[in-house]
DNA sequence: CGGGGCCTTGAGGCAATTCAAATTATGTGG
DNA sequence: CCACATAATTTGAATTGCCTCAAGGCCCCG
């Protein structure tokens, strides 16, 4: 951003050195380093599946656009969506340190995902010691979301549990840049459900009660925010466990 | 284990080498250079905290004998049991590279913790990469914990969360060699409650009920298995996420 | 214009909660 | 070793939040 913004910003990982920068600070040196990473793009559809529980790679994705959830299914088919990520997010990092996947990944829209390899992530954090502590630290924020999950779906309401996931997802987007006030979702009650431990009928109801109660509005499959502040109240959202450095005013 | 017995095993960093162990492989040099970091022992008392939400510290924990968990409150005060942590594990490993804790630490019995200073850590991770990524390794296994227990919490009624939960301490038990098959945890109702999403009634009357299927037995304020296997079955539960390379046959 | 997702609504049921009180353990000091 | 205080377990009764099952409607897309 500093030496030579106009390079930064058109660059496509550029998001991803923004992310990294949420939780620790990067020189300038280190920033080019990551930019000059050697990447594959790839684009996919809707609903394709990325990685498989009990895969192995031998690259690491790093989400551009679109939107991906991570989830994993109980022996009777129940799902837990278990992370939303966005543009930015890494998606399967820590598959540099360990080698099976223990998850399911899958595109939630049409996305694009820059695939690096794990050799050329590993020489980079050899070589420079401030990237690999930034890489850790965005594993360990992850870690600290998926806590926060824990507690949002084992104590709390329905609504609360809705208005907790909606804000971080909010916060998180606004902190990388993405949209403004009036943030569209691309998600099903049914996604919502699944990340939330509630069923697509109740998700239903407990989002007409908050649209009665004027926290939001669902128009057209996207939930469009009236309220962000209130509804951050009802979810009982502090965003301190995200450990992010960026301001959310309002 | 295999260059000097004797030292090893009397050793108190000894079972947070056997944790490592699980996930990575450590060489002999590298045991010796962990066994050789130094240390304070601290002894606490049931029930004292170790960490606060907000707390900033310059060493890490390991916990040499008893028994701590991790929690977080909703502003309500609700309390969601994050981890339960056995001897051999890290307590707080991530605070080498984040500044603040956002969770609490407690005690749940009396225990031994070592105090390892981060910078000690820090030269270490530099001197033996091996160690570096096994420390890594640790944190992304109980990453894998975590989300865990949100589809536990999510998706698994009461007695199979319950089964689920202990099921899960077992094993690592085992793999920590602690126990052999009577186990006796020394968590009161409220504890197993607040681990897994459920009241301290509801968790009182389900233990009743597994007690009459013939699942376990609460003598005296602790649980003993009478019938793992079943438990386990009851419970959904699959090794699998915990990366361990210890194998619990039966 | 027809079909398949997705959303919506209703009725009924049940798992888990709440509130309250009794009982049983656990521990402490005299 | 007993008496007392405190913590933990147990039980009951009533309630409720969320689920299940089922059907109907909407809307996008081919």
């Amino acid at each position: 951003m500093q030496s030579d913004p106009k390079h930064f910003d058109d660059h496509p990982l550029a998001p991803f050195v923004q992310r990294l920068r949420l939780h620790c600070s990067l020189g300038d040196a280190d920033v080019r380093e990551i930019l000059d990473l050697p990447f594959k793009k790839l684009n996919r559809n809707q609903y394709s599946h990325l990685l498989r529980d009990g895969d192995s790679t031998h690259h690491c994705m790093v989400l551009l656009s679109g939107l991906v959830e991570r989830y994993r299914l109980t022996s009777h088919g129940e799902r837990q969506i278990l992370a939303i990520y966005i543009p930015g997010d890494p998606l399967d990092l820590e598959h540099l340190f360990i080698p099976l996947a223990d998850d399911w990944l899958q595109t939630l829209r049409r996305s694009e995902i820059a695939l690096i390899e794990h050799d050329a992530l590993r020489a980079l954090n050899f070589r420079r010691p401030a990237i690999a502590t930034a890489l850790i630290c965005s594993l360990l924020v992850d870690a600290s979301i998926f806590r926060e999950w824990t507690i949002n779906v084992g104590r709390r309401n329905a609504k609360a549990r809705i208005a907790h996931f909606l804000s971080e997802l909010i916060f998180r987007m606004r902190a990388q840049g993405i949209n403004g006030k009036d943030i569209i979702l691309p998600l099903t009650q049914y996604h919502i459900a699944d990340a939330t431990g509630l069923t697509a009928v109740h998700v239903n109801r407990t989002l007409k009660a908050m649209q009665s109660d004027n926290l939001l509005s669902t128009k057209g499959g996207a939930i469009r925010s009236i309220d962000w502040v209130r509804i951050r109240e009802v979810g009982d959202f502090n965003s301190r466990y995200l450990h992010s450095n960026h301001e959310d005013d309002e």
